[in-house]
RNA sequence: CGCGGGAUGGAGCAGUCUGGCAGCUCGUCGGGCUCAUAACCCGAAGGUCGGAGGUUCAAAUCCUCCUCCCGCAA
């Protein structure tokens, strides 16, 4: 069971590992993109590819989701971002339990963004958790992690696809120990716990009263979605994708325009320090280097971003 | 039929309304200046103006169709 990109190779782990995956569930397909068509989720389409049966109920909790995974029997489900909850009654059906794939090292930040928020949190370190799904949000025992550095330039999606992989190698090794007999439960210490909730458009709205550092944290853990973003003097939206320290003091007030030209870049002051806006995104253009965007156009410096 | 923007030398754009010499900020190459430079000066190369038709003496510009790209919203 899963939906995103991240949970592909998981799927094809289970696949190339020669384990007899009866039937795969992912949401149901939804309006995308400029059209309003449908689209297939990645899940969907790798297990269209393997030929394995696609389920889509919109809420598997409902009797239909769950008559759907009565008919395929399982011994074991195996969840990675799936995107929905999974009830006692649906838990119960398979005899080995559910084993989910978890992009965080728990307990810390439990919820369905964990690694978005271990870069906006400013984590040096994360990495991927196997545990036995119970009726709690990512509240099961812990069975196997991995850990991995966060780059210092890494952002969400990036990371994502190397969590992804990780979290596909961690699974088949579970389930080998679990075939061996050799796998042990550890209860998560709730102390411990951290919870963050869903991302919203919100949560990348940049505040440049903060520090250089968070602000960076906050636009590599919302890149590529939701987008860090700012507003311009003239309420339009602007994204960052990237930013980079420019002066270790500031020199104007959070957010002005210090300077903005295809030569010195687009640097803002924030808490801190100044910092250069490396990568944006004007509203109706795609994304591209600032120095670029400001080759063809020009921008107020002294300015305000954010206070539109 | 969800709303909208766009395609113009290597990059980012203007020019399209009102048809009339292919332009701007950069980059690249060559030369000069300078202790020196991402600075400054001089010069050069580089374009089927997304594609196909149509109107016209004349189309980047007006009309029709097509392809591709992107933003918003989901």
């Amino acid at each position: 069971m899963g939906t995103p990109d991240f949970a592909v190779p998981s799927l094809k782990a289970l696949i190339d590992g020669g384990y007899e995956v009866v039937g795969v569930f992912c949401q149901p397909d939804r309006p995308k993109g400029r059209g309003h068509k449908l689209a297939a989720c990645p899940v969907k389409e790798e297990a269209l590819r393997a030929g394995i049966p696609v389920y889509q109920p919109e809420r598997i909790k409902r009797p239909e989701g769950v008559q759907m995974l009565r008919e395929c029997a399982p011994d074991l489900c195996v969840t990675a971002a799936f995107g929905q909850i999974l009830s006692q009654e649906i838990l119960d059906i398979p005899p080995l339990g559910t084993i989910n794939v978890h992009s965080s090292l728990l307990p810390r930040h439990r919820g369905s963004a964990p690694i978005n928020w271990s870069i906006m949190m400013g984590d040096s370190v994360t990495g991927v958790t196997t545990m036995f799904t119970d009726k709690g949000m990512d509240t099961g025992d812990i069975l196997l992690m991995e850990e991995t550095p966060i780059g210092s330039e890494e952002n969400a999606g990036e990371l994502s696809d190397r969590l992804s992989v990780m979290g596909a190698q961690l699974l088949i090794r579970t389930l080998k120990a679990l075939e061996a007999g050799t796998l042990t439960r550890m209860p998560q210490n709730p102390d411990e716990a951290t919870y963050e909730p869903m991302l919203s458009k919100e949560t990348g709205r940049i505040a440049f009263e903060k520090t250089a550092h968070e602000i960076d944290c906050l636009v590599r853990g919302a890149t590529p979605w939701p987008g860090a973003f700012t507003t311009l003097p003239d309420g339009q939206t602007m994204k960052v994708f990237a930013i980079r320290r420019a002066a270790d003091a500031p020199t104007g007030e959070p957010g002005q325009i210090l300077t903005a030209d295809a030569k010195g870049g687009l640097v803002v002051s924030c808490a801190d320090a100044d910092i250069e806006l490396t990568q944006i995104q004007m509203p109706g253009a795609k994304r591209m280097n600032a120095m670029d965007y400001l080759r063809g156009h020009t921008m107020d410096t002294g300015a305000c971003l954010g206070k539109a």
